[in-house]
Parts: C-alpha cells; sequence; structure tokens
DNA sequence: TCTGGGGTCCTAGGACCC
DNA sequence: TCTGGGGTCCTAGGACCC
C-alpha cells in the first residue's frame, strides 16, 4: 500500500498563548511585566503557570509550591492563586480576536486555538502569522506564538519551537527534517510518559526517527493514536480540525480540601456543594444526566496513614438535571463508600452520559415532574447568577465551610466587575 | 504542614447471546 | 462424562491532553 499525500496544501496554524495565566494577571499589573510570575493551582498547590523569567530560576511546571519556596523568596518571585473567572473571560476574548481571522476554528482549549490557513498564498503565510500575533496582542494584550505546518501535530512542533526560540512565528514546510531532528520525541503531541518509555527503549528519540519508523512496528507496538501521530509528522493529515463546538459527554467537579476532614457530615458538605456546581454547569448547556459517580480519596503522598481510595456510579432511571435529585443520589452513594477512620484529602462528582434536556426518555410521568422542577431550577439558577454562586443552596451544603481550599495569593481581579478594572491615567 | 482540576479516547476483558 | 466458536455490548482503567 502506498500513501499519497494528498494534504500538501494543507496549512494549519496553532495560535498558543505564552505563559497564558501569568500574562492574564500581568494586564493588571503591568510593574511585574518583566519579574519572574508564577501563578499556582487551586489550594495554591502546584505551580502550573510561569514567566519566561520564572523557567530561568528553575522554577517546574507542576512542581509543589513548598518545593520551590525558597526559590521564590531568594528571587522575589511574585505569586498568585489562580483565578479562573478571569482566565475564562480573557480567553473568550482572544478566541473573538482569533476568530476575525477565520471561521475555520478549532478552540483546543483554553488558550490554544487551530486555524485553518490553507486558503492563504504561499508567500504571505509568515507574515500572515505575525498579523494574528500583532492584533491579539493589541486587542487583548496577551502575548501568542504561533506554528504553522501541513499537519496538527507539526504546528504543534512549529510552535514549540517558536516558543523556544521566542520567534514569534515558525513556519515549517520544506526543511522539515531538520527542525525534527532537534526535536525530542518526549515533546510530540500525542507521546507521553508511557509512549516516550518505548520509543526511548527501541533507540527512537526524536521526532525525526519517529517519522521514519515502520508502519508494522508502530501498529505492532502502540495504538491507532501512535500510528496516526506517526502519519501525521510525516505530513499526512490524519487528525481532522474539529470546527464545530461539541458539548461535553460528563462533567466533574472535584477539590482537595483546605486541610484534611475525617468525618462524613463534611464530606456530605463538600459532595453537596460539588455536585450543585456540576448540575448548575450541566443545566447551563441544556444537559440531563443518567449516571451520578462519587470519589472520595485519602492523600496519595502521606507516606504515614494508610491510603483509601474508592467511587461508586449511580445510574437513574431516568436522565435528569435536577439538583435536588442529584445531591440525594450522590449522598448515598457517599453513604456506601465512606469507611470511618481516615483523613481525606479529595472529593467530587462526576456527572456522565450527558445528553441534551430535549431527547429526553419517553416517561410519561416525566414531563410533568420535569416542568415542576425545571421551574425551581431555573429560579436557583437565575438568582445565584445575580447575586453569586451558591446564594441559594440547600442546606446540605453547610456554611462556613471549614475545608474550604485556600487561596492566600488571589489577585481578587474580576473583569464582570468594574472596580476591578485598570485605571488609566492620561 | 503544604503535591490541581477537567476533559477525551482507546482497549482488554467480562458478560451475554445464539 | 463430554463442554465450540463467534459475535456484540459494556465498563473500568489507562494514557493522554491542557
Amino acid at each position: 500500500m502506498s500513501y499519497t499525500n494528498n494534504n500538501k496544501k494543507n496549512k494549519i496554524a496553532l495560535i498558543d498563548c505564552n505563559s497564558f495565566y501569568v500574562s492574564c494577571e500581568r494586564l493588571f499589573k503591568p510593574k511585574i511585566n518583566n519579574k519572574p510570575v508564577v501563578v499556582l493551582s487551586n489550594n495554591d498547590g502546584c505551580v502550573i503557570s510561569r514567566s519566561t523569567e520564572a523557567k530561568i530560576i528553575g522554577i517546574k511546571m507542576g512542581e509543589p509550591y513548598f518545593k520551590v519556596k525558597e526559590l521564590v523568596k531568594k528571587n522575589n518571585v511574585k505569586i498568585f492563586s489562580s483565578n479562573y473567572a478571569l482566565y475564562g473571560d480573557i480567553s473568550r476574548r482572544v478566541m473573538k480576536t482569533l476568530r476575525s481571522f477565520s471561521d475555520k476554528i478549532e478552540i483546543y482549549s483554553i488558550d490554544e486555538a487551530f486555524i485553518d490557513l490553507s486558503h492563504i498564498e504561499e508567500k504571505e503565510v509568515e507574515s500572515y502569522g505575525k498579523e494574528i500575533r500583532e492584533r491579539v496582542l493589541k486587542w487583548t494584550g496577551i502575548p501568542t506564538s504561533v506554528g504553522i505546518s501541513n499537519t496538527k501535530t507539526l504546528s504543534k512542533v512549529a510552535n514549540n519551537i517558536a516558543k523556544k526560540k521566542r520567534a514569534g512565528v515558525i513556519y515549517i514546510k520544506d526543511n522539515i527534517d531538520e527542525y525534527l531532528k532537534n526535536f525530542h520525541v518526549s515533546d510530540i503531541w500525542g507521546v507521553g510518559k508511557q509512549l516516550s518509555k518505548l520509543y526511548i527503549k527501541n533507540g527512537i528519540d526524536t521526532a525525526y526517527k519517529l517519522k521514519n519508523i515502520s508502519n508494522t512496528w508502530v501498529k505492532k507496538s502502540t495504538n491507532v493514536l501512535g500510528a496516526k501521530t506517526v502519519m501525521e509528522l510525516r505530513g499526512i493529515s490524519c487528525i481532522n480540525l474539529e470546527t464545530q463546538e461539541t458539548k461535553r459527554k460528563s462533567c466533574c467537579v472535584s477539590r482537595s480540601f483546605g486541610k484534611k476532614i475525617e468525618s462524613l457530615e463534611k464530606l456530605q458538605e463538600s459532595i453537596t456543594t460539588h455536585c450543585l456546581n456540576a448540575a448548575e454547569k450541566v443545566r447551563n448547556d441544556n444537559q440531563i444526566t443518567k449516571s451520578v459517580t462519587v470519589f472520595i480519596r485519602t492523600s496519595p503522598f502521606d507516606k504515614y496513614r494508610k491510603y483509601y481510595s474508592n467511587s461508586i456510579t449511580i445510574d437513574l432511571p431516568v436522565a435528569t438535571s435536577n439538583s435536588i435529585e442529584l445531591v440525594k443520589t450522590a449522598i448515598d452513594g457517599l453513604k456506601k463508600i465512606y469507611r470511618y477512620g481516615f483523613f481525606y484529602q479529595k472529593a467530587g462528582i462526576i456527572l456522565s452520559r450527558l445528553k441534551d434536556s430535549s431527547d429526553n426518555d419517553l416517561n410519561l410521568l416525566a414531563p410533568i415532574m420535569e416542568n415542576k422542577s425545571q421551574i425551581l431550577m431555573k429560579a436557583m439558577d437565575f438568582t445565584n447568577a445575580k447575586y453569586g454562586r451558591n446564594a441559594i443552596s440547600i442546606a446540605q451544603a453547610g456554611v462556613n465551610n471549614s475545608w474550604k481550599m485556600r487561596r492566600e495569593h488571589s489577585s481578587k481581579i474580576d473583569t464582570a466587575s468594574f472596580d476591578s478594572l485598570p485605571k488609566i491615567s492620561v
């Protein structure tokens, strides 16, 4: 079998925001523009975004905060707790700007999007990439890097190189192999820890070597995704641009606790809170769920205490998005998996097998029941949207929750609230 | 003392059926 | 006492992503 490369003309750009969360915080504090800055995960647990200066100091991605505290102090690194409401808002503005270039866009994550540039003249491609960067910076204040090539995987490679070289835009076309020879196999999109191990064990340590591996070997040693990656490195497009926005298939809300908890009562409070939030998200998308999973666990890092982790999934007789029903189901589940005598570190809920509320099962009772509860849920969502999340809750969620997460470095910026917008003096 | 959260897809293997 | 073969569907868990 021979492959004909009919994608030669495909051009895909990957636009990726530089140190996105850090860049968002900088929008409101220009003073920290050339200073080392990091943003921490929920609970101030790990480092999840670093400015270039922070990277140079040696702060690694994903590292627990307490391990880098010394480094932070010594180098006067500015620390922020994460503020997802803010990042989500800025992200929407970035994506809107990108849409002004093309409708053929796939929003891949909060800070990344693929755009189809196949219609752009060969000689114009690079300057077009520069224009994208400039417009996003001008309209939103967020710096980006742009990688362009024939396939999504190759544009990921190009983007990675653009970031490393701080080149702004990298367009990989004829000189692909030269780039791939210097590209480590573990940096390829779709090659994680396990695949890296396998490839390196077999002497494949660069993207160039992976590109030239035999089809039979990849198919035998990995799975279809592994094979697709190899094809994409060869410039043959296998992973399509998903321009259609699809609704989520599952919805998970979970948190680590600010401090470990032991009692069923406190676990019930947290599960109730998470369940209410998940149900609200699902209703927001006009979806209903058929399945509720509850999970709890102790800390996997605690060397001195026994580890316990468990989950339970309960199928509902009729799909629903009714908070009260879902909370009841979740609490029933929690009681089944709770064990006394453990110090719990995290709890969460997953609503799965989601579907559109319009295509509910043919259940004769459901329409009437749903109608009543829909009115109640709508009133609840409306009030919470107006007066803040959890303005209306249910008693089980508790008040003054001692298990709430830590956020000691919050910038407290909310772009929806006018007062916190930056003041400009002319 | 302190180690995030939210997704998707794939596969092996069990259950079940004829 | 002997005890096939092939198909589908479902699920838990793993791997990967940001």
